[in-house]
DNA sequence: CGGGATCTTGAGGATGCTCAACGCTAGTGG
DNA sequence: CCACTAGCGTTGAGCATCCTCAAGATCCCG
């Protein structure tokens, strides 16, 4: 299963304050956010913590898709395989992030921990049961929905039109902006993915993507930092070469 | 506007039997089909009707996201333009889909009319409004993003990973799976658009695409028709030419 | 029948891929 | 403490796929 062994809340964590939601520092970007304070046990009832560890899987594509997942620390990728390898990952999610709304009755992709990962696990069944009760986490699971739409044009653009290096600034600056929306600054930013995982995500390969790191640094659009940072040195100058003008 | 003259429905007409609902081919297909008789009439007063000619353009990107569409007859394609003019389709829409999920204040894309096209228009703000009145349009609604999230996954798998033959092959199945869809046959199916157009949803160009139409016809894979209609001798072997196995 | 648009075909070239070697770092065990 | 290894990143050389540019063919509509 890869999902380690998730805590079901005890009755008695649940009721008092150690409820996991309580000192949950996403729960305001999340889609747990829009329900008040009288709300939240009703979540809490069907939701389990765990925790996985590096390259640990957590859904498999064409499996039932039973329980759907809150992010609360780490990064996770989203890819899909061809029968002969060949891997394109569709997405990655940072705390925060909901993973499951693209989904019938299957996954439609596999999921994988990228470093250490903690997330929240809903039963599909339960939480469904649950936006009759709170229509509003049913509106906002749309407003969610329309936005992942929103990014998977952005990437669509960006696999059909684009070249490599724009490929590469345009997804640097996706995760500084992402970074801006938890509170993070706009330049160093972390890249917590190996290069070949960006590679599977820009319809690249490592050799390309290392490459054109190597010229992006030579022309000083970005620099190196320690630990898998990244500094972006002229946002204005990247957002062009971004799109090409 | 580009919208042509957009007929409000009468009164007379929406509170009697003449009204676009009725007779509309494509409504047990459509969003709409969750509302039984009594409640159309709700949806069919917040509902234009109009007719695009062939290239007219339905919606612009950038611009505020007022109207949502449903569309009820023809073709339709959704882009995106880079700076210096390339473009992406990041779509095609059929009879019965529906237009304007994707979308927050601003639309995300532009949509151009493929052939002529019927189609219904809603103001968003109104529909909105329902959506409070009917939560099961709103289920409805959320269904039908998980499925275009679905769907967009799949294109971006085939853009960063798959060869210009098995794009081809790829679009091909998919229109015919959407044709059977709307209970026609899968084989002789209809292709309303052009190369260009092709070229731009696959990643590729009008070039490469008129080649590789020319080799999987060399190889009896294909076969073109009279009036745009391409047959498909053997859906299995093409199935597998899509995924390179 | 003419003419514009679209489609096809061809030749050459560029971007990014393949295959291969090398360097770096961190973890391991002697 | 340090050699050893495994994994990852970088660099290089050659090549394939697809693009660009150009010309010709076909179709459609007036």
């Amino acid at each position: 299963m890869g999902l380690g062994e998730p805590k079901k809340c005890p009755a008695s964590e649940t009721a008092d304050h150690v409820s996991p939601c309580a000192a949950c520092a996403v729960r305001d970007m999340a889609f747990c956010g829009v329900l008040n304070e009288e709300e939240m046990p009703r979540l809490l009832s069907i939701l389990q913590t765990s925790n996985i560890d590096p390259h640990g899987p957590i859904i498999d594509e064409g499996e039932p898709a039973d329980y759907l997942f809150n992010l609360t620390q780490g990064a996770v990728k989203l890819y899909k395989l061809l029968p002969d390898g060949r891997r394109q990952i569709t997405g990655f999610l940072f705390e925060g992030d909901f993973l499951g709304i693209a989904m019938n009755e299957k996954y439609a992709y596999s999921a994988e921990a990228v470093g250490q990962v903690s997330l929240c696990r809903f039963s599909r069944r339960k939480l469904e049961a649950l936006l009759d009760e709170f229509p509003k986490l049913e509106k906002r699971l749309l407003g969610m929905a329309s936005n992942e739409l929103v990014q998977a044009q952005d990437q669509i653009l960006l696999l059909g039109r684009k070249t490599a290096r724009e490929k590469l600034v345009s997804f640097l600056l996706n995760l500084s902006a992402r970074g801006v929306k938890r509170g993070a600054a706009p330049s160093p930013i972390l890249l917590p993915m190996g290069r070949a995982d960006i590679a599977d995500y820009l319809g690249l390969t490592t050799e390309t993507v290392s490459r054109t790191i190597t010229n992006l640094k030579r022309d000083g659009h970005i620099r190196l930092l320690q630990g898998g940072m990244v500094e972006l040195p002229d946002l204005e100058a990247l957002q062009e070469l971004a799109e090409g003008s």
